[in-house]
DNA sequence: GCCCGATTGTAAGAGTCTGCAACAAACATT
DNA sequence: AATGTTTGTTGCAGACTCTTACAATCGGGC
């Protein structure tokens, strides 16, 4: 991120063993428990080098080996290698527009506990968001002390976040400007593990890369559309998040130059036209409606209403024109609808395939998906979880030997 | 690119070596001739480490070592380590707009040889442009045989090109149509080394990302503007090219709903409001006057001709709009403006800057810099030879053992 | 119930690579 | 000419993985 630099570059052999750990880690969380001869295959490391790098994992807890149960094939049974969830804990947030929620995740993805709290639309002290995530967090870490201590803690904001430091810029729909949010959470949370904060759209993407839809896919676009519309990118494998972590703003891409002035300060952002806000606007409803007047009018289209159908082609239209400039600059394979986009994808589908083939050059028209997203309002929460794996992941050498002297510190206190 | 694979993933001893080699190689590639100190600083490895793999590029002829001049310094004087540009030599091809060139360019950057020759604008038939192209390289090659074997050759081409195989799916400029390009090339060239190709706009970020003005920049977004308007991105130091490569066509956002129909098929594409037929009618001028015409006009705004100041007015209006959205999807560090932009840039720098206050999100705007590219029409040719450098930079290895067998057949035949 | 083939874990030795430390070489300064 | 500084050279040690041979555990067939 940011500045390249060129220095350091020397590999020594221990980078080899710090890769192959972090192989055989994200292999594991990213595919569940495996044999140690699947991970032989997985990785194409040889049967004794497995067993060295699996041996030293298994001492730090990090994961366990269990005898494998006969599947009735010959040869000598492999064992089953799987992640410890209770010793690689990691802690979740969100803050998404109208709700919270904190969950303990553990290495393989899988959710321990989980808590989600509504709030109602609207301008939010900082100091009380963070109160409601601090006990949050604190209800799930006590049903599971056995997590203790956590590997790691990641956020996800409606707003645009600097990611080295986990400073919020700004988020409309809470009415935040410059929040040293990362600062804050450390100070109540009671936990030395390393904070990590993104953009909920982001995450939602990652979540989907990881868990969702996209697992698999190398080039995504994720729309995620409520009152505003962020997006999260997937450029070959990884996250684009610009120089500072603020990127993916699609929602503030300009397209239509007579349109309604928009809450960034520009006219005729692309979210004027194809937020919650503007679909409302087109059916004659009042605005602020939130899910449950969005919900009313997608049933109303459902029945046939000719001013609710007429809305939503309209929206359709703006949709598909955006996304036309999306592929033509991303050339992404896959477009990830979630959010409100996603509900009225129904309604949409055939329009905003006709309309690619309409606007977008064929070149990259052609191998692209439009597909709804599937993991709803916790995408961005399982997001974060990844996010805060991601150390782990990336050099669970690091957690070998200091991890376990912290964790007998743990026990002898 | 494309789908991420999972396979394979786990490193060897060996794969030390390689990054090691490749980290020297691209080292001196890109800083140029270094002391055998200097490398042991930028890259952190040890002398003998250094020694060793120095010794392995020297007998495969990659670089040579020389001894160093006295400096006026204390100490035992470092030898320096230089790329050998002739046993290293790529051959470079550009088909642009009104004018096709070919280069021998050698490690470090070197441009040994190089010809360019004008073409009216128009469309062109494929067989006549290779052709073309086949005299070009020929004549750079008969002038430095001494540069035989060639390590690689790239390509850039005002079209969309699909990276795996060199095909152009589509170049309006050229009027082509799913041309087969690295194939027919690789008919007449008449070498067995590997064809790279790539779209112009794509190539001329890259050079001037490693020669030119982004040097040093990790979140780039370079604009090349002539006819059309092509984009470059370099997102964490590496170029976007999408899921295809046919990724970056900023040049067909939508930005205006009400404006021109396009040549893509769609209407309103960002290059209707900023390309050169768009500046032209604006100060009331024939379409088609290419560059010449854009000189004039330039030249009469630079008088102080009322509709001329008008004219390149309007298009920073469009183009502060454009940028504005691209910011905050990309969030760059830097933008590189190039061709007809980079010329029009002296008259709309501060409206620029202006518009970006207005439009842009605050958070990405503040970092973002514009500036003129630095590299004029050659910039996509060395754009081109830095495509074909890259195989070698990633692993110099490859070429140790093979290359010497190679280059002594040649000199036995 | 025993033997055989198949598959996989285990253990020891070799190979490859880099880091470390001591020494030698080449330069400027006094 | 002696001294200090910087850097190349060399030999040894450490870290890691690969190879190879062997042991363990399964199903199938006689």
């Amino acid at each position: 991120m940011g500045i390249a630099r060129r220095d350091e570059v020397g590999q020594r052999s221990e980078t080899v063993r710090r890769a192959n750990l972090s192989a055989i880690v994200r292999e594991l969380h990213l595919s569940g428990p495996l044999t140690r001869s699947e991970l032989v295959a997985h990785t194409g490391l040889t049967r004794s080098a497995i067993r060295g790098l699996i041996g030293e994992l298994v001492s730090a807890d990090i994961v366990s080996e269990e005898k494998a149960e006969p599947l009735g094939l010959p040869g000598r049974p492999s064992p089953v290698v799987k992640p410890n969830p209770t010793a690689t804990a990691v802690l979740a947030l969100d803050i998404l527009v109208d709700s919270s929620a904190a969950a303990l995740v553990g290495l393989g993805g899988v959710v321990m506990e989980q808590v989600r709290v509504d709030r109602p639309r609207g301008h939010f002290g900082v100091d009380e968001v963070i109160a409601e995530l601090a006990e949050l967090a604190d209800t799930v870490r006590k049903r599971r002390p056995d997590t203790d201590p956590l590997i790691g803690v990641g956020v996800a904001v409606v707003g645009m976040v600097r990611r080295a430091d986990g400073f919020v810029s700004m988020a409309p729909n809470l009415g935040w400007r410059d929040v040293a949010l990362a600062e804050r959470l450390a100070e109540v949370l009671g936990t030395t593990a390393p904070i990590s904060i993104a953009n909920e759209a982001d995450l939602g993407a990652l979540a989907e890369l990881r868990r969702g839809v996209s697992v698999s896919a190398g080039d995504v676009l994720f729309i995620s559309g409520e009152v505003g519309v962020g997006g999260g990118l997937i450029v070959g494998g990884e996250a684009l998040t610009g120089s500072s972590g603020y990127g993916g703003e699609i929602g503030h891409m300009p397209i239509n130059p007579a349109g309604l002035s928009c809450r960034c300060g520009s006219v005729g952002c692309w979210e004027t036209e194809v937020g919650e806000e503007a679909l409302l606007r087109r059916a004659g409803r009042p605005p602020g409606g939130g899910r449950q007047a969005v919900d009313d009018l997608l049933r109303d289209a459902a029945a046939g209403m000719p001013v609710a159908l007429l809305a939503l082609e309209e929206e359709g239209q703006w949709l598909g024109r955006g996304l036309a400039g999306l592929v033509n600059v991303f050339n992404p394979r896959q477009i990830v609808l979630g959010g409100l986009i996603g509900r009225i994808y129904p309604f949409v589908a055939e329009l905003l395939e006709r309309e690619l083939d309409r606007l977008a050059l064929p070149g990259s028209r052609d191998l692209v998906r439009i597909v709804p997203a599937s993991l709803g309002v916790d995408a961005a929460l399982l997001g974060a979880a990844e996010l805060a794996f991601e150390p782990l992941l990336n050099d669970p050498g690091a957690w070998i030997g200091p991890r376990r002297a912290a964790a007998l510190l743990g026990a002898g206190a």
